[in-house]
DNA sequence: AAATAAATTTAGATTAACCTTAATTTTTGG
DNA sequence: CCAAAAATTAAGGTTAATCTAAATTTATTT
């Protein structure tokens, strides 16, 4: 059974390790918050219970084992997410820090039921993908409102801007996770959008708006 | 702010201190599965951040600030216990690990959301009360089904008996948590009940089960 | 290709929460 | 009431996760 710091850890090599290159004790330092000499010590236990492959001053890089692990963490991660923002009510960028706590809750059952009651999502409010239960990661064809092809009907999956004002223009304008969008045409001259909400109410936000909202077409 | 195992610390005192007596080293060191000496050098942490009142050799007692601290996990200990059990379907003799894992996720705004959600429950699913955020216990009207004034109309609150063979039975009879029920008679030679269950069916308990049953008398 | 800079590891300490063994204090029963 | 038993505390040690400072390795740059 992993601690707490062992899984944290882990689950920063695996975000770093985006493009598959070895991940190098001051960029994890850097993450962590701690200083490289403690890094050093927990890369070597890592490496002694085979979470990592580590060679001295190279960097390292997940195992399969640590992979698991990591998909595992992340998973619970976004579920506990998706259960904040969805059931209690919480803005998405408020949820953060309370699911890194929930994340380290050990139960398989309670993850498994957890995922039933929110009824099996596969992306969590900012936008990113839910591994299942397995660590597979789902595909998701999403694209920016900004890329959507005129006329195909969207599902908003989540906003890559979480500042406070545009949170509230978004909820002024009625578009919030889950809505439904269309684009019904775009200005070529700023290239804004017009699009139609929720299959009534029908506006038009600028490029820069659209450029922030992830939408999912729907088959 | 407080560790785990500080939190887990002043709980036990909490509940050890039913009749307000000093708590005993040795006591505590039994339902914290650890030895008397390890008690002795955690009550002494505890003791210096006055969470607790503490003469070496005399037991100990929670101050007024340990006794809020108390109250506040065994709230959301509480609290976590409803959700598991109403909300991801888990037995109620399935959810106390668990929820202890959960009592120490540290936001005080997500218990408030947990509780709203909850619609503020005043017991939980073994029919212990649940303080507020005051930390102030609900006084419970619970009485047990046995005796249970006839004719009174009553919502069953929790279960004294957690083994399966006893869940299992009680559901076949169509009783959970939440059901009415409503004494019709009571047989003099064995003391078994009649009753109705949910205004609808009538049916016979042993006087065994109904004491096992806890009740709250619905105005 | 050496020398300097940057990154990384090692060495040696610290803190929290444990433990075991030994000393001390309190309780209890003959 | 006082000696043995029980409870408690003290002393000294361990492990996980940290730290600082020093040593070592790798990278960069003139």
């Amino acid at each position: 059974m992993l601690t707490n710091t062992e899984e944290n850890y882990i689950k920063a090599i695996y975000h770093l390790s985006v493009d598959n290159k070895t991940v190098r004790t001051n960029a994890i330092s850097e993450v962590m918050n701690t200083t490289p000499a403690s890094v050093s010590d927990m890369l070597k236990k890592l490496s002694d219970k085979s979470y990592i492959h580590y060679e001295k001053y190279q960097g390292v890089s997940l195992t399969k084992k640590g992979k698991t692990e990591a998909l595992q963490v992340v998973r619970k991660h976004r579920l506990w997410e998706v259960f904040l923002v969805e059931k209690l009510q919480f803005n998405w960028d408020e949820v953060h820090e309370i699911a890194e706590q929930l994340e380290h809750i050990q139960s398989k059952l309670l993850i498994e039921r957890l995922d039933n009651f929110l009824d099996h999502p596969t992306s969590d409010p900012h936008g990113d993908p839910i591994p299942n239960a397995k660590g597979e990661m789902p595909v998701l064809r999403q694209v920016l409102l900004s890329e959507l092809e005129i006329t195909i009907k969207a599902k908003v999956m989540g906003m890559k801007e979480h500042s406070p004002a545009f949170l509230q223009y978004l909820d002024k304008l009625g578009i919030t996770i889950g809505s439904s969008v269309k684009v019904m045409d775009r200005v070529v001259f700023d290239a804004s959008v017009e699009l139609k909400v929720n299959d009534k109410k029908t506006m038009v936000v600028s490029h820069e708006v659209a450029k922030n909202i992830l939408v999912s077409p729907i088959d």
